[in-house]
DNA sequence: TTGTAGGCGTTATCAT
DNA sequence: ATGATAACGCCTACAA
C-alpha cells in the first residue's frame, strides 16, 4: 500500500478527518488525550504529508517581493533578468514574485519602500541593500509583521533576517588574490586596485580579504590604495591613466567591484592590456567579453540564476515553516577563465 | 479573478469537463469541430495547467533507475550521498529513486543491468556508463519501451539519450591546462600526467584539452606521457618516485582523473609536493585536504549535488514531455582554489 | 470538542 | 462523441 493519507491517521486513531487536520495544522479545540491519539497514529503510520495537495486545498500563494537597487551597473540587470527567467517557471508553482526597485545609495528610499511592504500582500521578502541603522529596524519590522526576509548578495547580518542568500566577500577577495598572486608568480611590482565606489561593504571586505592573501602569501607584490571612479568613466580613464604613467611597475590590476565596463574600455585605451594580469568581479557582458579576448585573466562571480532560485526556494521554504537545503543553498565563489566559460 | 481552471474552459466552449481534458490530452474521440473550440477557448483564457493537480488527480509517480558504477573511486560515493539526500527531499515530490549498482569496467553488466528495466517499474533512467556498441544499443531499447534517458558525467554522444548532465571534458581539461601555464608562468620544464586508467572516453577528452592548451600557450612545458596506475598506489608510487628521478625538470604534475588518493600519499613521502603545481579533478576527502594543505593548487570539478538535482529535474521534465530550463541544467566546471573551497 | 460535507484543479470511469 | 460523477490528499466552513 501507497504512503499514508489523512483518512489512515483517522481511521487508525479513530478519529475524523478534521480532528486529524487539528493537530495535523496546530489548530486549537482538541483534547490532549485525543492530540496523543493522532500523533502516536502520525508516528505509527509515518505519515508525511503532501505539500502540494495541501497547497492546492488551500489556494496557497507564495507573493515575494525583491528590493533591489537600480543602479547604474549591469549586475542587477543580470539579477532581474534571472529573477524573470526563474518567476516564469515558478508561476507553475503558485509563486508571484514583485520587484521593487530603489535608486542605489540610498537608504531613505530603501526603508520607505521596505516599510511598504505588508504582510497582507506579500508573503516573504529579498533584500539588496547596504546596512544602516534604519533598514535593520526596518527589516525587524518586517520579521514582526510574520514576514521571512532574505538579504541577497549583501549581507544584513546584525538584522533579524532568517537566511543570507551570497558568498563571503572576504573569501572573494581572497580568491582573487590567491589568483592574482599564482598569475604573477615570481614577479615584483605594484598592484592597482580599482572599484566604482569603496562605500559598500561588501567592497570593503573584498578589499581586505584581497589584502590579507597578498600579505600572508605574496609579499614581492605592493597593493597601491583603492581608487574610485564613482560610476564616472572620464574618471576611470584618468586614473587609468595616470596611475600607469605614476607607476610603471604595475603588474596587476584589481577590479573591486562595480566600474568595469569604464576599466576595460580605459585599458583598451592605452593599448598595453597585455601587460598586465586583470582580475574583476562579476560576469557581464563586458567582462565576459574581456575575458574571451584574453584580456582579463580571471572573472570572481556568483551565478546569478542560482541566487535568485536559491532566495525564492529559501523564502518559500521558510514561509512554509520548513528547513531549507543547505548544501543546495550554498552559493559558490565562481572562478571563471577562459577556458570554463558558461 | 485568477488563473483559469478546465471549469473555466469548459463553460466558455460550452462542453463538459470530460471533454475539455480529452482534448488536453490529446486523447480519442473528439470531433475536430469541438477540438478547435476547446482549444480556441484555452488560448482566449490563456489556460495553463496546474500540474500539481494533475499529478494528484493522476496519483502520478517518478520512479528512476540510476546505474552507477561501483568502483573504488570515492567520487561515485559522493555521487550516491548526493542523490540520497536529494530524494530525501523529493520524496514529497512523489519522485522515488533506486540506485542500480554494476561493477566498474564491464560493459557487459552495464548492458545486462539496463536490460532488466522496463516502462512497467521505472518512469526514467540516468546512466553513467562508458560508450560501447551495446551500451548504445541498450539506451536506444530504453527509448523505444518509451523511458527518459539521461547520461550522466560521462555522455554517450551517440545513443539517443534525451540529455547529458555533465561538463564537457575537453573544456575541463583545457581549464586545468590553463591554469597550470598560469601558475607556471615564465618557466620551463615538464609536466608529468597521471592517472588510474586512460580507457574512459572522458580521460581522452581532458588530456587531450589539457594537450591543446599547452601547445597553443605554454610551449616552454613539455607534456609527459599519460602514466597509468590501474588503481593500483603500489604503481603510483613507482611512476611518481620513477618520473621524478628520470625528470628532475618536472615542475607540474596532473592528475587526469581518479588515482588522487595514490597520487597525494606518493608525493608526501617525496617530500617534494612543494617543488611543483599539482591540478586534479574532482572534489573528496583527499583532494580537499591536500588543497588546504597548498598542495593542490587546484582542483577542476564539477558539484555533485547539482549534477543529481538536476539529473532528477531532467527525468521528470521529460517524463512529463516538458522542456528543460537550459540555464538551470548547465553543470560548471568549478576551479576550486584554497580559498574558495565551499 | 468533534464530525460532516464540500471544494481546490485535474483526471478517469462510467453512462448516455 | 459527449457528459455526469467520483476520485486524488488535504483544508475549512458549518453543524452537531
Amino acid at each position: 500500500m501507497g504512503k499514508p493519507t489523512v483518512h489512515d491517521i483517522a481511521s487508525e486513531a479513530g478519529v475524523s478527518l478534521a480532528t486529524v487536520d487539528r493537530v495535523l495544522n496546530g489548530r486549537p479545540g482538541v483534547r490532549q488525550k485525543t492530540q496523543d491519539r493522532v500523533q502516536s497514529a502520525i508516528m505509527r503510520l509515518g505519515y508525511v504529508r503532501d505539500l502540494s495537495a495541501a497547497n492546492l486545498a488551500r489556494q496557497r500563494q507564495y507573493r515575494f517581493a525583491f528590493v533591489l537597487p537600480e543602479g547604474p551597473g549591469q549586475f542587477v540587470g543580470l539579477l532581474q533578468a534571472a529573477l524573470r527567467e526563474a518567476t516564469d517557471v515558478q508561476r507553475a508553482d503558485r509563486i508571484s514574485v514583485r520587484v521593487l526597485q530603489v535608486p542605489a545609495h540610498d537608504p531613505h528610499q530603501v526603508v520607505r519602500t521596505l516599510n511598504t511592504i505588508d504582510a497582507k500582500h506579500y508573503d516573504g521578502v529579498a533584500i539588496m541593500a547596504q546596512e544602516t541603522p534604519q533598514v535593520r529596524d526596518a527589516v525587524h519590522r518586517l520579521k514582526t509583521a510574520g514576514l521571512p526576509v532574505v538579504t541577497l548578495i549583501s549581507d544584513l547580518p546584525n538584522s533579524d533576517r532568517d537566511h543570507f542568500v551570497g558568498v563571503n566577500s572576504i573569501a572573494a577577495g581572497r580568491t582573487a588574490g590567491l589568483l592574482m598572486g599564482r598569475f604573477l608568480r615570481g614577479l615584483t611590482g605594484k598592484i592597482l586596485v580599482v572599484t566604482s565606489s569603496l562605500l559598500a561593504r561588501d567592497s570593503l571586505e573584498r578589499r581586505f580579504g584581497f589584502d590579507s592573501v597578498m600579505a600572508e602569501k605574496f609579499g614581492s607584490l605592493e597593493i597601491l590604495p583603492t581608487l574610485e571612479a564613482h560610476d564616472d568613466a572620464e574618471r576611470m580613464a584618468a586614473i587609468v591613466r595616470s596611475s600607469l604613467d605614476v607607476h610603471p611597475d604595475i603588474v596587476g590590476i584589481y577590479s573591486l567591484a562595480s566600474g568595469n565596463k569604464a576599466l576595460i574600455e580605459s585599458l583598451r585605451l592605452t593599448g598595453r592590456f597585455q601587460d598586465f594580469v586583470v582580475i574583476a568581479h562579476e560576469l557581464t557582458s563586458q567582462t565576459r567579453d574581456a575575458l574571451e579576448r584574453d584580456e582579463l585573466a580571471a572573472i570572481i562571480t556568483q551565478d546569478v540564476g542560482h541566487l535568485v532560485r536559491s532566495a525564492v526556494r529559501v523564502l518559500r521554504a521558510k514561509s512554509d515553516g520548513l528547513s531549507v537545503i543547505q548544501s543546495q543553498e550554498r552559493i559558490r565563489i565562481e572562478v571563471l577563465l577562459k577556458e570554463n566559460l558558461p
